[in-house]
DNA sequence: CCGAAAATCTGTAACGTTACAGGTCAGGTT
DNA sequence: AACCTGACCTGTAACGTTACAGATTTTCGG
């Protein structure tokens, strides 16, 4: 093909012929020792800046280490030691297609930067038991603390966690009368204040697009919701057939369904930037218009909703200050400092 | 317990060595090892159904095993082997904020599940070389393979593995002349037939949303555009401004600039649906509408470009099977098996 | 019933690191 | 001169696992 212009030009070089000349294993302690004339543990203590090291040898050692190119072995650290520097964020794919992940692992990486703790995010498919993810991380030593999202009022990993006394902290919050870091958005007030704008846009029939019900912040959304129509004097619209956890296809057609029947909503609060994109069209293939004949509040990790339809309102939640928060929560939970505030939750100004 | 009808094998302590690992330190061989009057030896190889073990002591010493929930420390198995069974799938943050990630993430760990090997992704902040990330993975022996993407013509990265010996797989091409496992999508034949297409639709002035021209597949691209050009008699458009690489709230405006001057293109051909909605956003803040004076084709990894714009034709980039084929592929490389293929371009029909 | 092969099982060492309990020695104190 | 102190360094053991080289028992042909 045409753009392989270097098939021609440059001799392909076997993997076997280039390794074979870099052939030299990794240093480890011992070398530095057999250097410097040291012990091990005088050279380990010497790069640790242990204060029972004279200064003169700690730089030998350090400026061999640095010529040899040293770095601890993580296996000898962790069998040794019991620690890995690892904070694990254990993800579900089926979820958070919309940049969530993306967004919540820079914030973590972003506030990890600055401590010897570095990220690992470990996906599990949603048939899965998610708690299968989490037994696997604890049983094999492999994090010192972990990070979870899709947190469910009564949820089965954080009562694992408390129970192993593993540092954790949760994207959302339990309801489990256990006290631990978690970091939220304020999703009550979220749907209450958008109930309460749709009223003053004269909608009255609001239906809540819903988060799937197993998750703890379905309850917040619905509280909020609730509260906020009886506070304006509405009735709640009937329950969706269908979430945010459902794919882009199902939202589509459910809604052009829903927006072809006869009694249908004026006004739509979502919970969820992607599944308001397929809400629109089912609600533009029903012939009808955003911002006619309906209003659309959703919520947004990413500024694309206003780009999408101009009319829809937005609520941005953000997602790189979750993870700076989990980090930072997480952090402070393995070192025992529990000087910082280990729980928060955030609305927008 | 099974353990138990063995009479005569059966130490006295065994009861209070059983309470005692049920408690609370997580067992280990030895553990097994005492419970069972075997060597530790002898449990790990029953434990992996080595064919020296009686099938009666395989039973037993699982039995024990599964009884006390062990799992290997993968510290110890790490340090021993020199093997973590973790393939590493290296990203950049300031990437593919449109669900790359997560799909390949996704396609990624479908076809590791079969294996024994487990996906954990690094990411790393693209202003810091992405040679230490990887370089820190080798040093450490923190993964058995890597899966590298923004992979460039003369890439640092894979000169460093292929010296290291270490396995790995990269998604997009090198043009450095060495042989190793890659997937990648035809973003050659998707230019030049996205060319031919518009010129069909009468369309002369045709430019290209290109990658940042550091990646292999910016020149691939580009070669298509100009073969594809040349087929048609036409001329290049001058080169634009801005490229995928760049944030939505940059490529909106820069498109907007580019849609009000006099010489403005017709038609467009984007590498990223990401960037094509903002492309959108940009030409309509011009006062133009996409179909009309301006026709667009882009790529996208998920399907929103027909639910954002309707008029926008789109080719699909199978991500997922990316992922699929880049961890056969690495895993092939571990394991020495080279019998599969190893290098794959893909086009969908 | 012998001897040897086959089938099972075991002990030791090592992977790289760090905790711990010393060791050595210069210099000062009694 | 004997003793102590503190600064600096070292050796040993252990974390959990597996490779390796035996050890022991069983089986079986002759």
């Amino acid at each position: 093909m045409i753009w392989q212009t270097n098939e021609m030009g440059i001799k392909k070089t076997s993997i076997q012929t280039i390794a074979a000349a870099t052939n030299s294993p990794r240093p480890t302690l011992k070398t530095i020792a057999e250097i410097t004339n040291l012990g091990t543990t005088t050279v380990s203590r010497a790069l640790k800046d242990a204060p029972e090291i004279g200064e003169k040898t700690k730089a030998r050692v350090k400026h061999v280490a640095e010529q040899l190119g040293y770095t601890p072995n993580r296996a000898g650290v962790g069998l040794r030691t019991g620690r890995t520097n690892v904070i694990n964020l254990v993800l579900s794919l089926d979820d958070e297609i919309m940049a969530i992940t993306s967004l919540l692992v820079r914030g973590l990486s972003e506030a990890l930067s600055t401590t010897p703790y570095h990220l690992v995010v470990t996906p599990y498919a949603l048939h899965n038991s998610p708690l299968d993810r989490i037994r696997y991380i604890v049983e094999t030593r492999s994090a010192d603390g972990i990070i979870l999202s899709r947190i469910e009022p009564n949820d089965s990993r954080v009562e694992y966690l408390v129970k192993h006394k593993i540092p954790f902290a949760t994207h959302g919050r339990t309801e489990m009368g256990i006290e631990h870091p978690y970091h939220d958005f304020d999703n009550y007030r979220y749907v209450y204040e958008g109930v309460k704008h749709l009223y003053e846009k004269s909608r009255s029939h609001i239906a809540l697009l819903a988060p799937p019900d197993t998750l703890t912040f379905f309850h917040h959304a619905m509280a909020g919701y609730q509260r906020g129509l009886s506070d304006c004097g509405l009735k709640p619209y009937r329950k969706l057939r269908f979430c945010i956890g459902d794919t882009l296809d199902t939202i589509e057609n459910l809604s052009e369904k829903l927006f072809r029947s006869k009694n249908r909503p004026d006004a739509i609060i979502s919970m969820s930037g992607g599944s308001t994109i397929a809400l629109c069209s089912g609600i533009e293939n029903a012939g009808l218009t955003v911002g006619k004949e309906v209003d659309i509040i959703s919520k947004q990790t990413v500024n694309i909703l206003p780009r999408f339809r101009s009319e829809i309102a937005t609520v941005h939640e953000d997602i790189r200050l979750a993870g700076n928060e989990l980090a930072r929560q997480v952090v402070s939970s393995i070192e025992n400092t529990p000087n910082n505030k280990m729980q928060s939750v955030v609305y927008p100004e």
